[in-house]
DNA sequence: TCGCCGCATGAATAATTACTCACGCGATGG
DNA sequence: CCATCGCGTGAGTAATTATTCATGCGGCGA
């Protein structure tokens, strides 16, 4: 622990002198007094170990003019597009830098925030990019059960990853993600902690969340949520999109199927006051956010440059 | 000011791709269309605009701001500022790990160096961190006599620790702190392995020095090695600190009292080009380092984050 | 219109950074 | 106590980035 420690704070120190000193590693090796490689380790820790933080502060033309289309033309509280990475990179890559900024801006607020947040890769590398800091007067409650069907804790846990990043009060769902039988549901929901958990989660004061697409690529499909002929037969029903596990149809109004009756979270109901952020991207996930902002399921978005103007076309 | 324009998104996005997406230049030259040297220009003026703005995220952060504050203010060859321990710890226990590390980095040096320390709790409590290891290149000299009044060793005798520790060859100072007369001081200076020492700490390629304060809690009287009423004639001259008891004042001018003809040590003259480092922390020392940092006495500090803070106030 | 100036460009090259590898040290477990 | 494993280290090297320099293009005034 205490070398651990250590061994952070040089990496931070060498961070430091690099990216906002400007000095070259020969020269940080030489002030730290170690060798040329292990400050070039240290560079190299500091930055995965994401102790140094790289934000854009310059509004790209094209950016700003996407924003501003997206919020007229989807009515919406508020948009951010996220300049594109190019064809090979995760779109959530893309949107993480641009989304937790978004969250801290909330966070910075001096009433305490009840901040409800989905699950997803989205949202997982959302919280990646939130500066750790000790901010306890928020409350960070999950909307959605974490358990996946083989008891684990999903591996995209993104509220204890953001509770831990801001030693806030924390209320994950404990409940399954989907039940195997609507009694099984219908017990973990008789259960006081659930109970209380969704009650908060229901009156919280933002939410973010990822929209999950309905195609084959369905991330309820993909991490065995659902089976290939449960999707086939939402697929049939119309279903483009589902947001914590809540399915909806190409107007973003929800889809009753089997399924529905299993579904362990907060369903997000349409016409928020509060901001409700959805945060995606992805030429997969088109049809998926264009119907949530038509149903008005979520109020803001976070997204990226090709699905801003796919959005648009 | 449309090219303008155009041209810093065009920075703005290359250093998005180069910083958020951990691409080549290269590859950006690629995604954008234009030569590798053009992306590398793009690249290199998103920074120097600023439109790509770096942030350390790691509570050592602050700490490292209030170093470099403190170099530029006060002209030093280098400044390490701990972490804040909290009200209740002892200021010694924040500093002692990092002047531990500084002192490290002196003996991590391939030539042979020779070290010159002083004593007090700061010091004491830096060698506490200092890790155990076979050393034996560099020499260990003490600035100061380790006899107290009563013929013991002192207390905090750092060298004998720091030796113990490293192995290294070390070369004590067999006399009085303070001697009860001039004419015993300057018998104990007459001896040979006194002299040997003196003329080697003279030369030493790095001193490590505590810092004390001359106010009611002065070490030099709560260790019983003046009497209350020596310290209040100090006091009386204008004395707010000392330094291997070369008693200064509030410009870091040594002031002659008649203590200073008793004390046994090497003085530290204003000005050295070596490193000499004072390792001091504590809301009471604040004048006494000021001063010390304001006369020369000394070129580096070890301090922490609110003794840092206030010597900037 | 011509010539000059300034600046952007890409080639070449120097500098810097990242990676690979073999080694050694200390921890771990028989 | 000794063999083994894993990790960190520095040397060497490949990859990447920064700088320098010669060139050419376009604007501007004579």
């Amino acid at each position: 622990m205490e070398t651990e420690n250590s061994l952070l704070d040089a990496a931070a120190r060498a961070g430091w002198l690099y990216y906002v000193g400007g000095m070259t590693q020969d020269q940080i090796a030489t002030e730290l007094g170690v060798s040329r490689q292990r400050a070039q380790r240290l560079v190299s820790k500091a930055m995965a170990e994401g102790l140094i933080r790289v934000r854009l502060d310059h509004k790209i033309g094209r950016c700003l003019e996407l924003e501003a289309q997206l919020v007229r033309h989807y009515g919406l509280q508020r948009a951010r597009v996220a300049p594109d990475l190019g064809a090979g990179a995760e779109p959530a890559r893309a949107t993480a830098a641009t989304a937790a900024t978004l969250l801290e801006s909330f966070l910075a607020r001096a009433e305490p925030q009840t901040i409800a947040v989905g699950t997803g890769r989205a949202l997982s590398a959302m919280v990646g990019e939130i500066v750790p800091q000790r901010n306890d007067r928020h409350r960070i409650v999950s909307l959605i059960g974490n358990i996946a069907p083989d008891g684990a804790a999903s591996f995209y846990d993104v509220i204890m990853l953001l509770a831990d990043r801001l030693h806030a009060p924390h209320y994950p769902m404990p409940a399954p993600l989907i039940s195997e039988t609507p009694e099984e549901r219908a017990m973990f929901h008789a259960l006081r902690p659930v109970q209380t958990v969704a009650n908060l989660a229901r009156k919280a004061d933002v939410y973010f969340v990822g929209i999950g697409q309905m195609d084959e690529t369905a991330p309820l499909f993909k991490d065995g949520f659902i089976t290939r002929s449960q999707l086939a037969d939402m697929q049939a029903k119309g279903a483009v999109g589902e947001i914590v596990g809540g399915v909806y149809g190409a107007e973003g109004r929800y889809i009753e199927t089997p399924i529905s009756a299993l579904v362990g979270g907060v369903r997000i109901e349409p016409g928020h006051s509060v901001p409700v952020v959805g945060v995606a991207a992805g030429q997969t996930k088109v049809a998926a956010i264009r119907a949530a902002l038509k149903g008005r399921i979520i109020n803001s978005l976070v997204t990226d440059e090709p699905t801003a103007a796919a959005l648009l076309a």
